[in-house]
DNA sequence: TGATCCCGCCACAGT
DNA sequence: ACTGTGGCGGGATCA
C-alpha cells in the first residue's frame, strides 16, 4: 500500500543539501561512520558504550550501528557487555586478538593436516537438485517435523548457520586470510571465494562480497587493511596493513563539526531525509517473494540432508596448498613426517605461524613416537581394517 | 559498465 | 507481544 511519501519534510536539514537534492554515498560510508565511531569513543574515560547513544551521536540508524559493531568486536576493541552495551576495550586489545586469530588457523590447519578433517561443507546451496518441493510422498516426514526433537534440531541449525554467517565471524575468518598467508594483498572475490570454500552460484557470491565490502571499509577505517590493487592484474584488492601500535586512524577533525553544529553525519536522526529515492511497496514485495523462496529452500535443504549447510572450520583449503592424507594411511605417513613437514612449512612465511606450527609439530611427534614405541607399528598399521 | 555499498525489510532471538 | 539483533540483496552511486 502507499506509504508515506519517502521526502517527507525533515527537521534541521541542511539547506544547502536539500536544495540540490545531491545524495553523496561517501558521505554515508560505512567506512566514515566508522572514523566517527572511532573518534568519538576511542578516548580516555569511555569505558561503557550504548549503542541507542551512538546511534542518536553519529546521526544514523542503529542498523548501521550493528554493523560496525560486529566487526570491531571480532577484533577486541569492544565487548558486548549487555544488550545494548558494549565495553570499550580500545586498540590496544587488538593485538592480542589477532594473535588468537592466528593461533585459531594454526590449529585449524594442524586439524585439517594431520587428521584430515576437512569434512567442510559449504554453506551454499548451489544444489539445484530439484528446484521445486521435494516429492515426499510418504506423510511420515510431515509428523517428524513436528517433533520436539525435530524442533530442537531446526533451532540449532539455525543457531549454528547463523553463527556461521555473521558479520563478525565472517571478518575474523576474513583477516586470517591475511594474517596467515604472505601475499598480504588479496581482492575481495578472490577473499570471497577462499571463504566460500568452492563453488558457489554468482548469487552466493555476490552476497558474500558485499559483506566483505562492508567489513573492508572499517577495517580500513582503522588502518589495518588498506586499499590498492593486485600487483599483476589491475584489479582492485585490499592489503593488510596490521596493527601499527599507533592509534593510526585518523581522529576525524569533523567529529568536532559534527559535535558543534549537530550532525554532519547523516544530517537527520531518523534517516527520513535526502536518500536514495526507492520504491518502497516494491522492495515490500520482494522481500516477500525472496523470504518465501528462502524458507522452502531452507526445509528443502534440511530435509533432504540433515547436516547440510555447515561449514566447518574458517575456510577450506580449497586451493590445494595443503598435503592432504587419509587416515588409512598412517604407516606412509609416519614416515613421511619430517618431509611433510618441511614441504609444509614453507607455506608459512609468518614467524608467529612458524613457530606454533613447530610447537604443535613437537607435540605430534613425541605423542607419535610414544605410541609407536610401545605398540611398534612397522608397516601394518592398517592391518585393523 | 563493472565496482561499490547504502538502505531498510523482516526473520529470528531475547524479554 | 514487544524489543533487540543482524542477514541479506535490490538497486543507486561511483569511477
Amino acid at each position: 500500500m502507499s506509504d508515506l511519501p519517502p521526502e517527507t519534510p525533515k527537521l534541521g536539514l541542511p539547506l544547502t543539501s536539500s536544495l540540490h537534492h545531491s545524495y553523496s554515498q561517501k558521505q554515508k560510508s560505512l567506512g566514515l561512520l566508522c572514523t566517527n565511531f572511532l573518534a568519538l569513543y576511542n578516548r580516555d574515560g569511555i569505558e561503557t558504550i550504548g549503542l541507542d547513544d551512538a546511534a542518536s551521536k553519529l546521526g544514523v540508524e542503529r542498523r548501521r550501528i550493528y554493523d560496525i559493531v560486529n566487526v570491531l568486536e571480532s577484533v577486541g576493541v569492544l565487548t558486548k557487555r549487555a544488550k545494548n552495551q558494549y565495553t570499550w576495550k580500545g586498540f590496544s586489545a587488538i593485538p592480542a586478538a589477532l594473535k588468537e586469530l592466528q593461533e585459531e588457523e594454526a590449529k585449524d590447519t594442524f586439524h585439517r593436516f594431520y587428521l584430515n578433517e576437512n569434512v567442510k561443507v559449504s554453506d551454499d546451496e548451489d544444489d539445484e537438485e530439484e528446484s521445486s518441493s521435494q516429492p515426499h510422498s510418504s506423510s511420515q516426514t510431515d509428523t517428524s517435523k513436528s517433533s520436539p526433537i525435530f524442533r530442537f534440531l531446526q533451532n540449532r541449525y539455525f543457531l549454528y548457520n547463523r553463527r556461521e554467517k555473521s558479520l563478525g565471524l565472517l571478518t575474523q575468518n576474513f583477516i586470517k586470510l591475511f594474517v596467515c598467508s604472505e601475499p598480504r594483498i588479496i581482492s575481495l572475490d578472490e577473499a570471497a571465494k577462499l571463504l566460500l570454500g568452492d563453488a558457489h552460484n554468482t548469487s552466493i557470491m555476490r552476497t558474500k562480497v558485499r559483506r566483505l565490502y562492508d567489513i573492508a571499509n572499517v577495517l580500513s577505517s582503522m588502518n589495518l587493511l588498506e586499499k590498492t590493487h593486485t600487483l599483476d592484474s589491475r584489479k582492485p584488492a585490499f592489503k593488510w596493513l596490521g596493527y601499527n601500535c599507533e592509534p593510526t586512524f585518523t581522529l576525524s577533525s569533523d567529529l568536532m563539526q559534527a559535535e558543534s553544529k549537530k550532525r554532519v553525519f547523516g544530517t537527520d536522526l531518523t534517516n527520513v531525509s535526502v536518500k536514495r529515492t526507492k520504491t518502497h511497496e516494491h522492495a515490500t514485495e520482494r522481500r516477500m517473494k525472496k523470504h518465501a523462496v528462502a524458507e522452502s529452500s531452507y526445509n528443502q535443504t534440511f530435509d533432504a540432508h540433515g547436516s547440510r549447510g555447515y561449514e566447518f572450520g574458517p575456510f577450506s583449503p580449497a586451493t590445494g596448498t595443503y598435503p592432504t592424507a587419509s587416515l588409512e594411511d598412517n604407516s606412509k605417513r609416519a614416515f613421511d613426517v619430517e618431509n611433510l613437514v618441511s614441504d609444509y612449512r614453507p607455506s608459512y612465511q609468518n614467524q608467529v605461524l612458524k613457530d606454533l606450527f613447530a610447537h604443535y609439530m613437537d607435540a605430534w611427534k613425541s605423542w607419535y613416537s610414544e605410541v609407536t614405541q610401545k605398540n611398534p607399528l612397522p608397516n601394518t598399521s592398517q592391518q585393523h581394517h
